[in-house]
DNA sequence: GATCTTGGCTAATGATTATTAGCCAGGACC
DNA sequence: GGTCCTGGCTAATAATCATTAGCCAAGATC
């Protein structure tokens, strides 16, 4: 049931909806709208409002750790690692855009042990950043007046990114990477020549 | 009646509340029990719960505007008037973190027409800092890939320090905003020796 | 001391809404 | 052709809420 095409179909309206009126906000009766049913149908697809919320915010977690561990396994080095950890989050933000935007915002309303469950992952997330600053400063690469600082920093920018980043905008999802991927290290301090230098 | 004394706790209380749990989840009886009080009582002081929320985000933009004229008025060097720009909208969103979360969250429960109106504002907001990048670059003293790139960057820093910034955190309010001070002139390229130079 | 105002209260009112019940058409399978 | 399952529908159900109505105590005013 959780994985027919049916309730893919309902998971994007749902999404979609969430994204442009919060959660609260929308009713089954609409996400039934926008694809063409009444809401009381999606009981027959869904097994409530909550699910929804709760899949699309667990599955955005999931796949935002997966893509940062895969990233930073191709590199030893603290700063082409923190590149690279960056740059993944960026995309990933510029690309799932309405998830990061929902997986964000919605937190309030998922009921616990969603909520619990959501925030931990998030929590790990967080430390994943503040561990590569960390290391990169430990090695003498970074220099930072505060590793919690600059990793916040570093995220907060990727969050905004899927707040205006449109597909169709002025600045490319490449673009908003690569630069994203640059700022990361002037916000740790980095030289950017080769490693083992400076 | 909007500038008595109980209606400013009630204003207080709500934003706490619309904080914490969102607009669309507190209810008008949450409002009152903060302030000891039952729901309907709160009629007598103020008109509904959309004009509390209408009251918080206005205010919220005419104060971050008015602080944000001010702070350019300083100086005529563009890295100084982006600085000062910056460390303003840092402080106020350290300051104000409350008001600066609920609204920039919120808008989306905003009626017709205090929606459009608060989004004007913002969107004033945003050309400030827009322009101040452009100026720099025009100047020769930024480089940037992206004005409107660089200035969501800054903007969304600010933004991220409502989430996190706490008031008997382990990073003060001035580290944060000399931090990103520092932080937004390096994202424009800024070279930060004496201006005319370089 | 009578009257008025203020600011509270409880009890409607009227919507809205998630969810459940129970019905039904149409296709799949025998 | 008959039976079942799928996925829709409409009509409850039950709760929640913003807001209004109407009442009342206590302090202020005259």
């Amino acid at each position: 049931m959780s994985g027919s095409p049916r309730s893919d179909d309902i998971r994007a309206a749902a999404l979609d909806l969430f994204t442009r009126f919060g959660y609260e906000a929308t009713t089954m009766a609409d996400i039934g709208a926008a694809i063409g049913v009444r809401g009381p149908s999606l009981y027959k697809h869904v097994a409530s409002k909550q699910e929804l919320l709760v899949q699309i915010t667990r599955r955005t977690m999931d796949e935002l750790l997966a893509q940062h561990r895969a990233a930073v396994a191709t590199t030893e080095d603290p700063a082409e690692r923190l590149r690279r950890a960056t740059e993944t989050h960026v995309r990933y933000h510029a690309r799932h855009r309405l998830e990061a935007f929902v997986g964000n915002r919605e937190l309030r309303s998922l009921q616990e042990p969603f909520r619990a469950e959501v925030l931990a992952r998030r929590a790990e997330y967080e430390a994943c950043f503040r561990d590569l600053v960390s290391a990169g400063v430990a090695a003498g690469r970074f220099r930072v007046v505060s590793a919690r600082l600059a990793s916040y920093a570093i995220l907060d920018l990727g969050m905004g990114v899927a707040v205006w980043f449109r597909e169709d905008g002025e600045i490319g999802e490449d673009a908003v990477v690569w630069e994203y991927g640059e700022l990361a290290l002037r916000i740790v301090g980095a030289d950017t020549t080769a490693p083992g230098v400076g």
